[in-house]
DNA sequence: TGCCGTCGTTTCACCTGGTGTAACCTCATC
DNA sequence: GATGAGGTTACACCAGGTGAAACGACGGCA
């Protein structure tokens, strides 16, 4: 994105100061001036601001600063979803620009695969874009068989009960389990998943191929990385021998930062 | 408080730029620039900064801006005394500047009633000020004796248990039950209380009196409204004739606004 | 009661930094 | 490859953000 946009320090200050009072539960005048290095005035006139912005408000009672209770209408609880992609993006980008083919980051939800980011912005190919928040299917895809491969068996066999039931001529694979079953096997030897021979259409000038690696934790796959590129540009072979690690890697990268981050939240 | 400080105009629309990603769970810059009327180049350094500052994010798949996961950990949950103070700072404001003494607003909480707000800075008489976070004793002032007395009687029985195990001498009328009831009786039908005679010694420049209403919501008891005066300046019979109205009109139309509010929330 | 120190508020003049128009670039569609 | 929509950059204007300094309110102390 390269973006030489120029961020605004009033705002940016004014961000610092909501924080400031975040900190203290509750704080007076003195000690955001001591906190912040701003000068009184500045932060008289942010915290008015901020109180008419419906995020802070001043007490009567002792004249000091706290959070308004208003503001938690503007925190929905992120989703898990959310947190993930967040941290794996910076990732995905410093990946996409060794690698130069794109890579996507989904999650299981709901008996099929979404896409929750992509990198294929940053990558100069004529790969299809547009494909955050799309599904694909569990079974067919390379991250969806991932999925599968590294998910503990209860998991494993809860996904296949699921996609039983489904109306969708993609899933019916899912009524012979012992066939699914010797692909998993073969996908967890190798380390890593390609996708049902036939199965993405949706990389339109040529077939395209894609790889793909869980994102554990513990047991847990959170979410699954891929690696697309266009079928006449190299063999599956090719990419694996040059790629695999750099996947793995940004992979176990992406679960860290997750792991980091849930240490905090608790 | 009639304060003139000017607000941050800069500060402001960056606000109303968050808002309107939140709104949105994610939005383009186009939407945002339909959305608040701003200029492009000026939503896109407020949402660089806005960025930069860990409240919003721009995902690498779609270049679309959501709230940042990172904002949580901004938002501590508010505990229902925050959102019943901040609804009630208006209200005591306004009824202060009508009767011109100060009310304080308590919330019964481990024993105690604690004082959440205050309007006492907002007198020009010379009463003890430096009140909010304090707690005052449950049988002897009229907050607690009011909480009391239109409590249901499952929450008094509950409470006086836990008093009767009090070190602390104000709290030993906890041992003498029979008694209390007759005064929550004489409360009741009073519609207000007033503290235990010789408790309230902390208004200084001379004996300070008070008397208190509840904040009701359904049966239960949300928080106690007092109004206090010096007690050479008025006797009790005279602040009940003049201001008992207002005080109850006060309870009443905070308890809306909390009610209005959590229906919101849910 | 008067003095003093602390903390909050107001004033005001400087000039940075926020602002929008216009031009440009990139990408998708047909 | 033409068209249009959405996103980005450049630039020049001047509103508006900024902090020093002065002021005011309050509490503590003796």
């Amino acid at each position: 994105m390269r973006t030489g946009v120029k961020s605004i320090r009033a705002l940016a200050r004014g961000l610092e100061v909501f924080k400031a009072v975040v900190k203290r539960r509750d704080a007076s005048l003195q000690q955001l001036y001591e906190d912040t290095g701003l000068a009184k005035p500045t932060l008289l006139r942010m915290l008015k601001t901020l109180e008419e912005g419906g995020l802070a408000r001043r007490s009567l009672g002792d004249n000091r600063y706290r959070v308004s209770s208003g503001a938690r209408l503007f925190f929905l609880p992120p989703s898990d979803a959310d947190l993930i992609a967040e941290r794996a993006a910076p990732l995905m980008d410093a990946l996409c620009r060794e690698v130069l083919w794109p890579s996507d980051l989904g999650v299981y939800s709901d008996g099929a695969i979404q896409i929750i980011e992509s990198s294929r912005y940053q990558t100069p190919f004529p790969v299809n874009r547009h494909l955050m928040g799309y599904t694909v299917h569990v079974l067919m895809s390379a991250m969806g068989r991932a999925h599968l491969a590294f998910s503990p068996p209860a998991v494993v066999r809860e996904i296949i009960e699921r996609l039983r039931q489904s109306d969708d001529p993609y899933d019916w694979g899912a009524r012979d389990p012992a066939k699914i079953m010797r692909s998993l096997a073969a996908i967890r030897s190798a380390g890593y998943a390609v996708r049902e021979p036939g199965y993405g259409g949706w990389v339109r000038p040529g077939q395209g191929d894609a790889i793909a690696v869980p994102v554990l934790q513990g047991r847990r796959v959170l979410a699954c990385l891929s690696l697309s590129w266009p079928a006449d540009a190299a063999t599956v072979k090719q990419i694996v021998s040059r790629h695999l690690g750099q996947l793995k890697a940004t992979a176990a990268e992406i679960a860290a930062k997750v792991a980091a981050e849930r240490d905090v939240g608790s």
